[in-house]
DNA sequence: ACAGCACCTCGTCAGGGCTG
DNA sequence: CAGCCCTGACGAGGTGCTGT
């Protein structure tokens, strides 16, 4: 998504090191051997990626309130259709009860 | 006033699933 | 297969309540 241009791009896993995610470090050909600059690169790559994933649990924590507070909607609807149907229900065997009396 | 507890929110990590 | 997104799990910090 946010890999550009003429980068060549690979990947570390670490978990011991300071990047406990996976990281990925991109070098342009042109600074493949300064140090400064690929340790900022990682850097920035980091906070990117640690500033999509906060945006991105924030996203799913609201999408899961949302669901949640469907379902309790649901939930009352249902019950007010059961209760409905249950008067329903009664009021039906009252009738039946009086016809055979 | 303070400690202890339960509960909530947030950021981060890890890992699975999806896509080009 | 690399890169990305989504989400469960975890720890830290904040807040309100309760017993002492």
């Amino acid at each position: 998504m946010w890999a550009t241009g003429d980068m060549t791009v690979y990947q570390i896993r670490s978990p011991a090191s300071s990047l406990p995610q996976g990281v990925v470090v991109a070098a342009s050909t042109n600074n493949l051997h300064n140090p400064q600059v690929m340790a900022e690169e990682v850097t920035r790559k980091r906070e990117l990626r640690l500033l999509k994933n906060r945006e991105a649990a924030r996203e799913c924590r609201k999408k899961k309130k949302e669901y949640v507070k469907c379902l309790e909607n649901r939930v009352a609807v249902l019950e007010n259709q059961n209760k409905t149907l249950i008067e329903e229900l009664k009021a039906l065997k009252d009738l039946y009860c009086h016809k055979t009396d």
